[in-house]
DNA sequence: TCAAGGAATTATGTATACATTTTTTGCTGC
DNA sequence: GCAGCAAAAAATGTATACATAATTCCTTGA
């Protein structure tokens, strides 16, 4: 009954651990065979990687291929392409001959994506400072600044509005991520933005105050970017990035945002 | 005769451009089927990297899965594996229903891949100052460094004490990357490290008098994370990795290193 | 001659059978 | 009861056959 794993990545190294139980309840609806949609194999990542997101599955449990397939009403082939995928992504692990698991995810390493993050996403802004934007790339950015001044105006949002104003936020950012022109710049930032949902989506800072400063540092950021001062860009997107770093330990670590002028 | 492909990443945007034809005459010995050595889809994806970073194929050059199944002597399924597996580190492209093909890696996307260690590196190189060296990582820095002054004493390099070197600089940033203690960056850098070959691995300066203050920035650097400078660690890593992108885009817009006193 | 359309070919996507490895089970002996 | 071992079960790895989509090639028409 005692069950062994090893927690691995691609270059392996082994570690013996044991397995987690899968509760194998974490019910999937099947997959429509409809035709169109890319590949089944697509479709399976993005199912699971949802699944996997939002904490369906216990962090170190295992991916059963046979099961997942069953699950999902297709054959192991696409459920494989699909866990290698994950795997790639971060999101699961692997062990040669002994199949994927959910990685588990300290605290602490989700705290450093966000470092990471920082350091990407002030480059990207110094790239896009240094590189210029496209007419349509200020037209977002524009847009999305002020469709955020709109969305703050008032002194505290519902729940429709902040999603609004997370959409704001990502046509900000993703906007400056195109302008650094730069693919693999791109994809580790995506790469850093792809962490179990499970503690912080949630958690990170919807404090009024919080939210207002941080659209005031895209204004900046913006600003820095037309006047190309690449210098500024940076170390303001890195701030800027770094501060919801910051909310987030002060959130895991219990303590409310302190109230202070502004 | 004139067939079209799709540039393409795994999240997918067509955009359609020609194929460069595979000259299948990249000739790879069969694959042994010896056991023990984890699976073959690892053997095969370690081979089809190599061979893509030494630039067997061109660049666009589509990877026919049936003629490398036929090349390496193995079927289709570790080739679509190990396929996959270097299109999530970004040596292939892929899109769906059409396959693989190698990636076009332009100088400037070389470059900005040190700028980006740069920042990840710096990075690293904080944490590992902030957090602290076990005693086998001090005593593997402290080994790398001695063994470079060793070899640096002399006033010329043969071709094996650049290999020699070669691998006391692996050691010397690899134990950083470990000591940051974080796997994420980790990764990320090495996906830096994993571009092709081609131009500039061997085009990077092996001036000795770049190599001596290479090595005695590595010296700084240790000094730094000993005494937990964090701050200063991190300036000097990022100007560490700058310095190299710097030669890089000297050498390859044909100036020699100016000669300078050092 | 060239463009357009449609079969034929070829390639990739998926399912499945088999091989190999791992994990579990259950037996033996102490 | 438990350590150790062997057989059974189950999981992953690989090969192969078939399904489906893309590409090629050939025919047809102007």
């Amino acid at each position: 009954m005692l069950a062994h794993s090893v927690e691995c990545r691609v270059p392996f190294v082994r570690i013996i651990t044991p397995w987690t139980r899968m509760d194998d309840i974490a019910l999937d609806p099947i997959e429509p065979p409809r035709s169109g949609t890319a590949t089944r194999s697509l479709s399976v990542t993005d199912r699971i990687r949802a699944s996997v997101l939002s904490g369906d599955f216990e962090p170190g449990a295992r991916m059963h291929e046979v099961r997942l397939s069953e699950r999902l009403g297709v054959s192991r082939t696409p459920i494989r392409s699909a866990l290698q995928s994950l795997a790639s992504e971060g999101l699961l692990d692997y062990a040669p001959n002994r199949g994927y698991s959910v990685r588990r995810f300290r605290t602490s390493e989700i705290v450093d994506a966000y470092e990471i993050r920082a350091m990407l996403e002030s480059l990207a802004a110094r790239f896009a400072a240094e590189r210029g934007l496209t007419d349509d790339e200020r037209a977002i950015i524009e847009q999305a600044l002020e469709e955020g001044d709109r969305l703050l105006a008032r002194d505290e949002l519902g729940e429709e509005e902040r999603i609004a104003y997370g959409a704001v936020n990502f046509a900000f950012h993703d906007t400056i991520h195109t302008a650094a022109r730069c693919r693999m710049l791109g994809d580790m930032v995506r790469l850093c933005q792809s962490v179990p949902q499970s503690s912080h989506r949630n958690v990170v800072s919807f404090d009024h105050m919080d939210v207002r400063r941080r659209h005031d540092d895209h204004h900046r950021i913006y600003d820095a970017i037309l006047l190309c001062d690449a210098y500024r860009a940076e170390m303001l997107m890195r701030e800027h990035v770094a501060s919801v770093k910051t909310g987030l330990v002060r959130a895991l670590s219990g303590r409310a945002t302190p109230r202070r002028a502004r």
